[in-house]
DNA sequence: CGCCGAGTTGAACTGAATCAAGAAACGTGG
DNA sequence: CCACGTTTCTTGATTCAGTTCAACTCGGCG
């Protein structure tokens, strides 16, 4: 059973850890292999059509993932400080991702590479145990996005974001709330506008 | 690394073994928990508001796992023959799902329970990766499914699914296809008719 | 002071939903 | 094997939500 209302974080050790519980000479191993990275309001953390190699956690600061089509942006999914990111499907292939990751604020990530979690894993059952239920987590918000997707109305949407992501509201442009819920920034106004 | 194009086993030990390569006496572990249910077509294989207990292998037919609002149905996804089902949000947390699950053929599937997969994931390190890796291949497909949600127009995303899964849309009605959409019978029909 | 980005508002347009009626396919019983 | 009813699919008319394009407001800042 797995929730984020019991994760609160404050690094990437912590967080592993609330998740599957790490010995320390575990702990010492996964440490040794992170590394620290900021970055700038509005810096790309990732460039859609490279290969995204690490899995970040954020120790403070905002980010989105995002793709483009000819004429709109659509965003992912944002994360905030005590969060993991990556974009897993080119992190899990290894391929060019179609995502891009962009820093909404200045932003300071502690990352993982890919290889050296694969090889983690395979050293230390705890750590892929970790790796799994962050993986379980991240498949029961997308499903949740998925269904939100299918059935809801914007307004609908924009409400439900209220509840669920109210706090980051203040951090984030109307454009890129629309961009996160598929609608245009002009409709996304009207719907503020109403009641 | 992981496609479902090196994917087609025709049981749950031979896709396990694919993703996770698995020991002799491992696989008689796995075997001994695993038991076989047949579903008529048109039958519930899980009903919303329950708890799904267990994650599912498909011998033979096809499923859907779907949900209601109070005038529609919408379609997470289908799974046909050798795949892997279950409904990912209700079996990690053990709670009461918001989807069910029902047999669109006659299907016969090869269940393993929560528990006893928690138990095995922990007592074998390669069973852990051998979920591990389910968990990746369904968040990249649950990604991907979240990208064209947003993205497209119906007409595209009809085409999409044409490319992408046209092997089964023989096997589906009109109404589900739309339904996994989140577009109306009526409008499918029309998306059809011109060209 | 005037510019610039972010947000709002209006008018015209478009894709999809809804409601309703008809056609085609399908199965079951006589 | 046909007749009937049911389900599945198509087609038309109307309505509505959301897009697009454009003009306008507001607050901050050089």
């Amino acid at each position: 059973m797995i929730s984020n209302r019991f994760l609160n974080a404050t690094d990437f050790l912590g967080f592993a850890s609330s998740l599957s519980p790490l010995e320390n000479e575990v702990k010492d191993t996964l440490r040794s292999k992170l590394y620290q990275k900021r970055y700038c309001k509005g810096e790309l953390i990732l460039e859609s059509g490279t290969i995204c190699k690490r899995i970040c956690f954020i120790d403070s600061g905002l980010v989105k993932t995002f793709f483009y089509t000819d004429t709109r942006e659509f965003i992912m999914r944002f994360f905030a400080e005590g969060n993991m990111f990556t974009v897993f499907d080119s992190f899990i292939s290894q391929r060019p991702s179609a995502y891009g990751i962009m820093a909404l604020e200045d932003t300071v990530i502690t990352c993982l590479n890919y290889n050296d979690l694969e090889m983690l894993c395979q050293q230390h059952h705890v750590i892929e145990t970790f790796y799994r239920k962050l993986l379980s987590m991240a498949a029961v918000n997308m499903m949740d996005r998925i269904g939100s997707n299918l059935e809801e109305k914007a307004h609908v949407a924009y409400h439900r974001f209220l509840k669920a992501h109210g706090m980051l509201l203040q951090r984030l442009s109307l454009a890129d709330v629309a961009s996160y819920l598929g609608i245009t920034q002009v409709s996304l106004s009207r719907i503020r506008a109403m009641k």
